[in-house]
DNA sequence: CGTGCGGTTGATGTAAATCAACCCATGTGG
DNA sequence: CCACATGGGTTGATTTACATCAACCGCACG
């Protein structure tokens, strides 16, 4: 486990005035637009809100529980993930964040974090300081709005994960874990996961559907005997999403899809 | 299962404006007040909220999966649930709503209702047209950031939640929600469950818990043999709080408690 | 005065955990 | 370039926590 503490010295006012709009953003933007309306004002307020880069080796944390963070930082590649411990050292990953997705919007508004937040895979990070966020949100409301619904959304997946790890056998869980993220990572057509494989080791997938590593990987040999995953060596892929979403009875309203088209 | 539904036409203008200010609403002023900061403007603006009151009988419906929204409705007494149910039946509880806490403040952004809101108790209602809500909001961001605050910690329950069914076995899970609705009934020093009695039956502990009715019945009773609760009848109390927190390895900090306090 | 819901109890079944090897790919340092 | 360590994955044997099934109880209530 990587020990390293929060990567960053804040970006500094001479960094942040030498910061181009590299159009990085973008990615921010349509991941938003799949749920809110933003006008085209709005998205170039957006696409210049000041930031820095930062680069992040898979494993390292971003933030921890308990911390008191001054910057929100927007994942504009790679995965990564919430967890939470339990006093038995037992770890329970609680969201599962893709890009484009803000990572911290939470600290906006409470004093301190109640989860760890740790990269997946190597990521990219926008860091926005929290001052510039809450002043582009006092004066663009649409903006506050679609920040809002994110929020909302992320509540609404992990109610899902709720009912997901409450009711369903391992089976279905596992394929309902698969569907969620085929269909997330295809709302703004990026790069998909028939196309990349999963990033999730199985270990990981244990501690986010409350099983045990050694029950993921016979789940997943029964999964891909179903058609449901392909696999090679280490390297996990979606096969038949149609199987999935039949084993898994998936249906996606949970994530409000077609919210913005009111 | 009561299938009546949604039980209001909306206030009409009328009724609305025969509503007098009986403090109703201190009750959501207390609870908000618990962990963002209110100005005694805030709580005036809050206090004369238009709104209707309405009473519910145990187990009516407040709003079904589905459905889209007009009014916010506020619980000033009594208990409220969401649940969700899976393909097969199986329902899962995703939260617990208690005295003074806004229902749905996720109708304000969101087009329809990705879960089920259904009263534990007979309970009383506030029912503010969200139309209303949204004007105050824009007038008062201050009050637009505690809800925003108050959605923000019911995000932070529900991780609690996912790491309390996924990681914890089913003593430590009983006495951690146990736990948790002391330590949330405590924060406006309404009568606590030290005086009142557990309003959820087995069956629905079971279905908040990811269980089955029988094996809370079995657990109930380790947990009074060790002191954690009292039963007589059918009703069900708690016994020594010490007790249950020491099971459940209970710390509060995701409740956010002295957010207001920064 | 039945009727039904919530609760209680025992016997039995089973999904998933646990324990314990072992494999293989990758990376690392001598 | 080999020696070895490491982290993920795989597999089988065994255990266990919880589910399931099936009675039965007793209060509340219509």
């Amino acid at each position: 486990m990587n020990r390293s503490k929060g990567p960053w010295g804040l970006p500094n006012a001479a960094a942040q005035a030498a910061m181009k709009d590299g159009g990085e953003l973008d990615i921010l933007i349509r991941r938003l637009a799949c749920h809110s309306p933003l006008s085209s004002d709005d998205r170039r307020v957006l696409r210049s809100l000041s930031h820095s880069i930062r680069r992040l080796e898979q494993n390292d944390y971003i933030l921890r529980e308990g911390d008191r963070a001054e910057i929100c930082p927007i994942l504009l590649s790679g995965f990564a993930y919430r967890h939470k411990l339990a006093a038995d050292g037992g770890r329970q990953i609680v969201a599962i964040k893709i890009a484009g997705e803000p990572l911290d919007l939470q600290s906006l508004h409470l004093r301190v974090a109640d989860h760890n937040l740790q990269a997946l895979t190597a990521v990219t990070l926008a860091l926005v300081p929290l001052v510039e966020l809450e002043s582009v949100i006092a004066l663009n409301p649409a903006i506050g709005r679609a920040l809002t619904i994110d929020i909302l959304i992320e509540a609404s997946i992990g109610r899902e994960w709720l009912l997901n790890i409450g009711r369903r056998n391992a089976l279905a869980r596992l394929a309902h874990l698969l569907c969620e993220l085929v269909h997330r990572l295809r709302l703004t057509g990026e790069p998909s996961l028939d196309d990349i494989d999963m990033p999730l080791t199985q270990e990981q997938l244990a501690d986010l559907l409350g099983l045990t590593a050694v029950h993921i990987n016979r789940t997943l040999k029964t999964l891909e005997d179903a058609g449901g995953v392909r696999r090679s060596g280490r390297r996990l892929m979606i096969g038949d999403v149609e199987t999935l979403c039949r084993i898994a009875s998936y249906s996606d309203i949970y994530l409000h899809r077609d919210n913005a088209t009111a």
